[in-house]
DNA sequence: GGCATAGTTGAACGCAAGTTCAACAACATG
DNA sequence: CATGTTGTTGAACTTGCGTTCAACTATGCC
């Protein structure tokens, strides 16, 4: 039994247009997205995107968990190629002063709007989860857990802010002094 | 020699137009922000808010640098009432689960435009100046202000996210133990 | 081949925004 | 009081948005 030939090109254009979205809050920001915006990044005309996301908020949340899904992926293929969970974690927040900075900004954007739309909330608690799991494997103490996750969020704030980035020894060694490393 | 009554109310509406400006941005977010809906709120004509605020960057400049700088009044107070520094900061962060809910999503959203807008970002490196200041009073170590500062942000982030706030005691040990007491 | 379903599109509409500007009011100055 | 400057306003204009919808195409099913 072979697939749907159209849904498979849904879900193919519906892909292009999460890509788009992302792509179009890296560059201008929430406040520049619509609906239009994301035709034109897709090359399609705005009733394409309509129809796939009635509402900016549904571009938004899906939006935000495929940069979610992708920050963790990246998260667990670091771990998988031999590097610890916490040297993972820090050449995460490292790469945000780089090639990672645009993708960086629309996935804090996102979640900065989560405070706003409770439909944002669960997504990107996704991501704090995931940085718990990673404090949970080094420590028992749930106070050290909270004190990691935020010390992370952190660190990613004061290199979107800071005009000189921290490099990632020094992330690293942060985030080890706060599991008491 | 007495002053010109004319630039004494423009001052005056100026001031009005940014306290608006911040109502606007608490309650709707920057994406919400217009020289129409200040006017609104101000209840004067549009193009008032146009002849003091050429541009909406012109407007979130000011709108920022009054945030801080009534956080940073606020610290002050603090402090002169006798709490230490580090309460002090516990405390407005503890806020943040409170009344001061509105006002530090619409410090931190403007804050986070910041590392798009260059204007914005020696506005928003005050506050985090005056984080350093606190930390540096309570160790020499370059390390933990910097853990202090980050862990502060973090968090921030993580009061305006998550469904159960942080209580003050909380906040404050969690501070506390960052500076090693 | 014929029919139903899913996907796709362009056009039209109403609304709210930024911009511009000419006219008007308030004030300081001589 | 007369004059020039500063502050202030409402209206007109253009642009771009979300929304809606009727027409159209491609695909699966019998």
């Amino acid at each position: 039994m072979t697939e749907d030939g159209r849904k498979a090109r849904g879900r193919r254009r519906r892909a292009e247009l999460i890509a788009a979205t992302l792509a179009v809050v890296e560059r201008d920001g929430v406040a520049g997205l619509t609906h239009r915006a994301v035709a034109r990044e897709v090359g399609c005309p705005a009733s394409s995107a309509v129809y796939y996301f009635a509402t900016l908020d549904d571009l938004l949340v899906a939006a935000l968990s495929a940069a979610i899904d992708e920050y963790i992926g990246q998260l667990r293929e670091l771990v998988a190629d031999g590097r610890s969970e916490v040297d993972a974690i820090a050449q995460l927040i490292a790469d945000v002063g780089g090639p990672g900075r645009g993708r960086a900004m629309a996935e804090r954007e996102l979640t900065l709007l989560a405070a706003r739309r409770p439909a944002l909330r669960p997504i990107a608690q996704r991501w704090r989860d995931q940085v718990v799991e990673v404090a949970s494997q080094h420590t028992d103490d749930p106070a050290t857990v909270l004190a990691f996750v935020d010390v992370s969020e952190g660190i990613c704030a004061r290199m979107l802010l800071d005009i000189e980035p921290l490099g990632y020894d020094e992330i690293r060694t942060e985030l080890l002094r706060v599991l008491g490393r």
